[in-house]
RNA sequence: GCCCAGAUGGUGGAAUUGGUAGACACGAGGGACUUAAAAUCCCUUGACCAGUGAUGGUCGUACGGGUUCGAUUCCCGUUCCGGGCACCA
């Protein structure tokens, strides 16, 4: 019987359907294995094949766990809110709905074709009410919440109120926007406008005023990680710095913890690495400035406290408050000026160029530890936005501040011995210090740092800044706080009104509150965002529901919420909803999130690193500090898979001709290169009719050939519809079914490494199979049942070990040429043994589902091959009682002998000195070593 | 600049983590079957040298050193490619 592939998928396919093969139910008997794939946004464009390999990796191992008996929870859904849909609608006036449902059903139709084991009766969506009912509740729960630094957890606002009420803000030790300080008296006698307005500066959903990332293009702000380089990650619009008042997650409360958690789960280094990177813990100090003839003082931070004699200078940020209180008259005009330059900057033009740019202000600070004055300037390489926006300036062991001082002739002071500051800094923490005062020497300090290692320095002056009361320990993170809103119609709408100028959440039981109607897709006249366009879009508190703006009378009818939340918003909490998707009294029942947990294999692209990666964590946090979620860290184990780039194909025209040369030849011509579509190109060979049909202006074009070839050139680059190099996983389907595909993108290389595409190699997959299936289509019909021989046990069992070990790894790529080879030996071996048969059905199951499925019923079961056991490795069948051993002297190979496989340096030792082909050699040599290397060689040292 | 991960045939990639480097696949070349093509099967395929031949030898895992009986693997230095962070003090 021939390997009729279609049939075979299109059966199965619609059994699985049928027999709700994939459904999963919380089941206390069994163990619980949950994988989980970075769900799409469900783009126009489709799937290429590079989509599926993340999906195809996680379904072999999901498959493989059930295998195993585990109960395996493995579902999918979409990331459906997102700007490509809504820049549609605004272009076509079609629903971003509309859009984005069709969108859905593509990507379903092709996902369907690879035979995955979702369990599609889990689907979510983002966009759908009853999903993101809970992203509005988490939303309303953080905003009900402050983070407490000393319990290091989310504690209800409530806790806090009745804090401020009895002491004020005495002995509060929690995670603000800015340190506030009033009594209780204070708190008790403001009005209840005034309270909330404190209380802001606290709640770990937050409206703040701050500086953002506005894209004008976009006509929207964007988050930290969605801008790259001064531009935006979609699309590569300008971005500018802008203030404004915008919704915000705390997530900076949450650094340390995002930090620790890191040590607990298992990713790869470099992914953690990288959150490490963004997070940015730096451990220094904080040390506070007197101004001189003033009874001023500032505080900076320093990871450098040992440089404190090398300071020769002070430096404010341009936007720090302190550049008003420090400007002297006389420089007030100069101090302007420099501001009025700076503002005008943008953040683009300050990445781009890095001019030394500067003002005097006119004051001096006291260097606590020597007493001297230092000249305070303001300039824009210092941060407001980071530690205090003041630093001490330590140009010797500082490259920005060494430029600094060169440009403006400041001095310089080495600190380290045998530096050499004549040409650049000296920025490294190695080395011994030097020209710190001897002990005693001022009056400030009665110890020297000279002769200490930097460390050591760090720590001595850490602690005397501590114990003299100049300052404190300090810890800073780069972790900013999430910017929450959007000016986009096409996301999650607020739960929020507002009142007196003051947000209100709406009554929880009230939620979801549902995405309104708008005509227009684009912002509003007044430059208000697209949700101002809606008409029915006010909160009656009298009747708990939206009522037409008209009615807004700011006494029970208010304005709602224009703004919507962010991509993150939707993605953060999407694998709770999964244990329990059809909920409608909370998130996610405790009892399933008790059976689920969290996700033990988690597979996507590392490009999530910084959003969705840290988003998702700190989401899930606060969900374990509110006791929801049973986990603190939502995935346990990651796996990122590498991108799967195009392999663009090009032809070359000669220059204003409409003759194209082939790529042995085009060097002897001018020629420009052109991208050809790849599916006309086969082995990078033309298919030069295909091509004349392609475009009309190519159907007249004429070709050198070489050997009567078109031969491409070729190039990797992204896989991009401009580019031509577009492969469409259904047609692989269609030409060599879906297990072909499973198994030869898995083939192509580890999972996570990123690789070109080339569907050259594919033939390869597809022979096994066919080998594979004409094996077994030999073996049903002979279908011995004599015992199974010892050869080809060792063949099977040689398998087994192997293929179990490589999923286990993710080694995908090494397990699938372990099935050709026990393929060829069983073919070799002429097995007739079902049973081996059977064994090997079920290890490919994984991989290439769909054959396995129609050989298990050939086998005569009437189960599926997914409730199968996998089959047990056993060591006994691999044991051999001689082995051929390579005997080496001194390293130089010589002969293969064989030995008894258990046999010890001693035995072989004695047998060498024996045997007819070493004896000679060892005639009259002392032997001064045996080693053995288990199976493979003898090494006999001797002289 | 700092941090992380890499570099193996014409190509994608293996190598039991210190033990016969190049598994497996693609491509290429040769052959068988076929009127022919497709499909299938078999052989060769890192480079160089010697030999009619079986075969033997030398070199070879980016480059230069080191440790070791033995290094793709461990250590030091250099080059190149990829990723992250970046006037973050």
């Amino acid at each position: 019987m021939e390997y009729n592939f279609r049939e075979i998928e299109q059966k199965w396919r619609q059994r699985w359907v049928a027999q709700q093969t994939y459904k999963v139910t919380e089941d206390a008997s069994r163990k619980k294995f949950y994988v989980l794939n970075m769900f799409p946004y469900p783009s126009g464009a489709g799937l290429h094949v590079g989509h599926p390999l993340g999906y195809i990796a996680s379904d072999i191992y999901a498959r493989y766990k059930r295998l195993q008996g585990f109960n395996v929870l493995n579902p999918m859904g979409y990331d459906a809110y997102g700007l490509p849909a809504e820049q549609y609608a605004i272009q076509t006036g079609q629903h971003p709905a509309i859009t984005t449902e069709a969108n859905i059903n593509r990507y379903r139709e092709q996902l369907d074709k690879i035979g995955f084991c979702f369990d599609w009766s889990r689907e979510v969506r983002t966009c759908e009410p009853g999903y993101y009912h809970w992203t509005q509740w988490a939303f309303q729960k953080m905003f009900g919440s402050f983070y407490c630094n000393a319990c290091q957890k989310a504690q209800p606002i409530e806790k806090l109120v009745e804090h401020f009420a009895k002491e004020g803000t005495a002995n509060l030790d929690v995670a603000q926007s800015e340190e506030l300080s009033f009594t209780a008296d204070e708190w008790n006698s403001w009005d209840e406008v005034k309270q909330q307005q404190v209380l802001m500066n606290y709640r770990i959903a937050y409206l703040g005023e701050t500086m953002v990332n506005w894209c004008p293009q976009l006509g929207t702000v964007l988050a930290n990680d969605e801008v790259i380089d001064g531009v935006s990650a979609r699309g590569g619009f300008p971005v500018v710095q802008k203030r404004m008042k915008q919704w915000c997650l705390r997530v900076s409360a949450y650094a340390q913890r995002l930090l620790d958690g890191l040590e607990t789960i298992d990713w790869t280094e470099s992914l953690k690495e990288t959150q490490r990177n963004w997070i940015g813990r730096s451990e220094g100090a904080e040390v506070e400035f007197k101004v001189k003839d003033s009874d001023k003082s500032f505080t900076i931070f320093t990871t450098r406290a040992d440089t404190m004699f090398g300071v020769t200078f002070m430096v404010l940020a341009p936007e720090s408050e302190l550049v008003q209180e420090l400007t002297t008259p006389e420089q007030k005009a100069a101090v302007d000026e420099y501001l009025a330059y700076v503002k005008k900057r943008t953040e683009r033009d300050r990445i781009s160029d890095r001019k030394v740019t500067g003002v005097f202000s006119g004051s001096y600070a006291i260097n606590p530890f020597t007493g001297e004055a230092n000249p305070i300037w303001i300039s824009e390489y210092v941060l407001a936005g980071y530690g205090t926006g003041a630093i001490m300036a330590v140009p010797a062991h500082d490259s920005r501040d060494y430029a600094f001082a060169k440009h403006f002739n400041l001095p310089i002071v080495p600190l380290v011995e045998g530096c050499d500051v004549s040409e650049e800094s000296f920025d490294a923490k190695e080395g011994i210090v030097c020209n710190s005062p001897k002990a005693g020497a001022t009056p400030y300090i009665d110890f020297s740092l000279n002769g200490l290692t930097i460390k050591e320095a760090i720590a001595a002056t850490k602690k005397y800044v501590k114990e003299q009361g100049l300052g404190h320990v300090k810890v800073n993170y780069r972790l900013r706080d999430a910017i929450f809103s959007r000016q986009r119609y096409w996301g999650e709408p607020f739960p929020v009104y507002y009142k007196q100028g003051m947000p209100q959440m709406i009554p929880e039981e009230c939620l979801p509150l549902e995405l309104p109607e708008v005509d227009k897709f684009l912002p509003t006249e007044t430059g208000e965002p697209p949700l101002g366009n809606a008409k029915k879009w006010a909160w009656d508190t009298k009747t708990n529901s939206v009522v037409d703006c008209s009615a807004i009378d700011n006494e029970t009818v208010f304005p709602l919420e224009l703004n919507t939340m962010p991509g993150f918003a939707g993605s953060s909490a999407y694998y709770l909803r999964y244990m329990d998707p059809h909920n409608d009294q909370a998130l996610v029942s405790p009892e399933a999130d008790e059976y689920w947990q969290n996700v033990d294999l988690y597979v996507g692209g590392s490009e999530h690193a910084t959003g969705h990666l840290i988003y998702s964590r700190f989401w899930n946090k606060f969900l374990f500090d509110l006791g929801v979620s049973r986990k603190e860290e939502p995935f346990q184990k990651l796996v990122n898979q590498g991108m799967i780039q195009g392999r663009s194909n090009f032809v070359y025209r000669i220059k204003d001709t409409n003759t194209f040369v082939s790529l042995g030849l085009k060097d002897q011509y001018d020629v420009t290169p052109l991208h050809v579509d790849v599916n006309i190109v086969s082995g990078d060979v033309l298919d030069v009719e295909a091509f004349k049909a392609w475009r009309p202006e190519y159907a007249t074009a004429e070709f050198i050939l070489e050997d009567g070839k078109y031969v491409c050139g070729w190039a990797v680059e992204k896989m991009s519809k401009s580019m031509f190099n577009v492969v469409n996983p259904d047609m692989i389907v269609e030409k060599f079914g879906a297990d072909t595909l499973r198994l030869y993108e898995m083939f192509l290389g580890p999972v996570e490494q990123a690789k070109p595409w080339d569907t050259n190699g594919i033939d390869g997959s597809h022979r096994f199979l066919k080998k594979f299936w004409n094996l077994a289509q030999n073996i049903l019909a002979q279908n011995t049942q004599t015992a199974p021989t010892a050869a080809e046990l060792k063949s099977l069992h040689k398998l087994i070990k192997k293929v179990t070990e490589d999923i286990e790894n993710f080694s995908y790529n090494t397990a699938i040429p372990a099935f050709m080879i026990a393929t060829n030996e069983l073919t070799q071996l002429k097995c007739t043994n079902p049973a081996i048969l059977e064994a090997m059905v079920v290890l490919i199951a994984p991989f290439a589902p769909h054959i396995a499925e129609e050989l298990w019923e050939s086998l005569g079961h009437s189960t599926t091959v997914c409730d199968a056991q996998w089959p047990q490795f056993e060591e006994k069948y691999l044991v051999e009682d001689t082995v051929k051993m390579m005997v080496a002297f001194n390293g130089k190979t010589r002969f293969g002998i064989d030995f008894p496989a258990d046999a010890d340096n001693t035995t072989i030792e004695a047998a060498a000195r024996n045997h007819e082909l070493t004896s000679k050699y060892l005639e009259g040599k002392q032997i001064m070593k045996v080693i053995i290397v288990p199976k493979r060689m003898i090494n006999i040292v001797c002289k």
